[in-house]
RNA sequence: GGGUCGGUGCCCGAGUGGUUAAAGGGGGCGGACUGUAAAUCCGCUGGCUCUGCCUACGUUGGUUCAAAUCCAACCCGGCCCA
């Protein structure tokens, strides 16, 4: 007798693609109500490779999902490849990625973890750190860093060369003659092996993650455990409506950004991605979209994702600060991120009084931009790059403009 | 390991002895315009507290008044062969 089982509506929000691809809403939803049933927890792996150190919107699709299946009663086994990160993932690189040190590693973690929100409360926070029965970090070296070359050479002996090739990344890779380094096949392998040694139910990744999840499933069979089910989640478009979000591609919005500055990017993403943000980065019914102008509804998505992080009334003061700032009511600006002073030696010059900032990378840059015209303070445009200012007293309580998108406060 | 082609700025790519910080394009940044954005148009796009100085064409050394351009060795990559 079949039973007709449906998916939870907060699990289904948002997927890309799942798989087995038979029967998987029959058969995940029948193993989740089993697990209901017995009050037993299934075990959601999602990995993370601590290279980087700022976590942005695109990553919160899978942490935001893993949440969701911590607050439904499940573990999230939170991964960190440390030892993987040592290898590189070739997905998403046209190159041999970098080989990180020990000490890099091991600082990055550190910061993901804190940008989860590990050490806040759990209503504060990305994933449920508080909830110790729903949390289960792993560092994936634990298993990986004794591996002895015969079980390498097990794992090596479960997939072929054509199967590699068939991944995307690296059949565009051959296939434009860029260099693959023979360690690189052994990555997909690794992170399918993570599986196993902590025995996932589900695994959840981009989409990108496709060909590695599936290496799980067949190596959990391989080690006869019963395979994991792949939830695959969207790769979220970037700022610039075109390639992912990535910090390379400055495309992103990271979710330690002050309120300001995110809701200042997000209200004036492209018209083409406004849905996808809608229904990923929010819980806001998707109905909304059928009938406002693109500009409403930016703003109003632009408003719900800077409440997630910031709480809705810091949010609500964002929008109202942005659209003022807009307006050139610099006097009615409340609470605009605040820049210091302290450190300038003064007289100083403009443009290396702004690159001491590090508000451009360069000093040449700096003056660059003041000469085109990008530099405003209290909504006047100063364009030489050489004025002096004398002291502290000319600056502090003024606002400055650079481009649209950086606006700050002096303050001593 | 052998043969062969190649390595230029964020990326692609021109340049084969001298006004070359290096054409052109892309991307990025800024400005105008607009519903913010996009599209379009215009400007900028190595660094330096800068009327000048420094560093740059895989690396190192050499030839020359002068090198991205010539020579040598080395490193790295693609392809073909083993």
């Amino acid at each position: 007798m079949v039973h007709k089982f449906e998916l939870p509506k907060w699990l289904l929000r948002g997927i890309e693609e799942s798989f087995p691809l038979r029967n998987f809403d029959q058969t995940l939803s029948s193993k989740i109500n089993e697990a209901n049933k017995n009050k037993s927890k299934l075990r959601v792996k999602l990995g993370i490779d601590p290279t980087g150190t700022d976590i942005h919107l695109g990553h919160s699709i899978l942490f935001r999902k893993l949440r969701a299946f911590q607050d439904n009663g499940h573990v999230a086994v939170l991964i960190i490849g440390d030892f993987t990160a040592q290898i590189g993932d070739p997905t998403g690189k046209n190159k041999t990625r970098v080989q990180l040190s020990e000490e890099e590693v091991k600082e990055n973690s550190k910061t993901y973890l804190n940008q989860l929100g590990m050490g806040k409360s759990s209503d504060k926070s990305i994933l449920d750190f508080d909830s110790e029965d729903r949390i289960e970090i792993r560092y994936n070296s634990e298993w990986l860093k004794n591996l002895n070359l015969n079980s390498i050479i097990e794992l090596m002996g479960s997939a072929t060369v054509s199967q590699m090739l068939a991944k995307e990344e690296f059949n565009k890779r051959y296939n434009s003659q860029t260099p693959i380094a023979l360690h690189e096949f052994l990555y997909p392998l690794l992170q399918g092996y993570d599986s196993v040694a902590v025995n996932s139910d589900i695994e959840l990744g981009g989409t990108d993650q496709k060909f590695n999840i599936a290496i799980g499933r067949d190596l959990q069979r391989h080690f006869k455990q019963e395979p994991q089910y792949g939830i695959l989640l969207p790769i979220l478009t970037g700022l610039d409506g075109i390639k992912k979000m990535s910090k390379s591609e400055s495309n992103t919005v990271g979710l330690s950004e002050d309120s300001l500055s995110m809701y200042s990017k997000l209200e004036k993403v492209p018209d083409n991605i406004i849905q996808s943000y809608f229904e990923l980065l929010t819980e806001l019914d998707l109905n909304l979209l059928k009938e406002n102008n693109p500009r409403d509804l930016q703003r109003r998505m632009a408003l719900e994702v800077t409440s997630l992080y910031h709480g809705k009334e810091e949010a609500l003061r964002a929008q109202s600060n942005c659209e003022k700032l807009f307006l050139g009511l610099k006097e009615k600006v409340g609470e605009i991120p605040i820049i210091s002073l302290k450190e300038i030696v003064f007289p100083v010059k403009f443009f290396y009084l702004l690159s001491s900032l590090n508000l451009f990378k360069s000093s040449s840059e700096s003056k660059r931009s003041i000469k085109g015209g990008g530099v405003k303070i209290d909504s006047y445009k100063l364009v030489n790059p050489d004025l002096v200012f004398d002291s502290k007293e000319d600056l502090s309580g003024k606002i400055l403009q650079i481009g649209k998108k950086i606006i700050k406060r002096f303050d001593n």
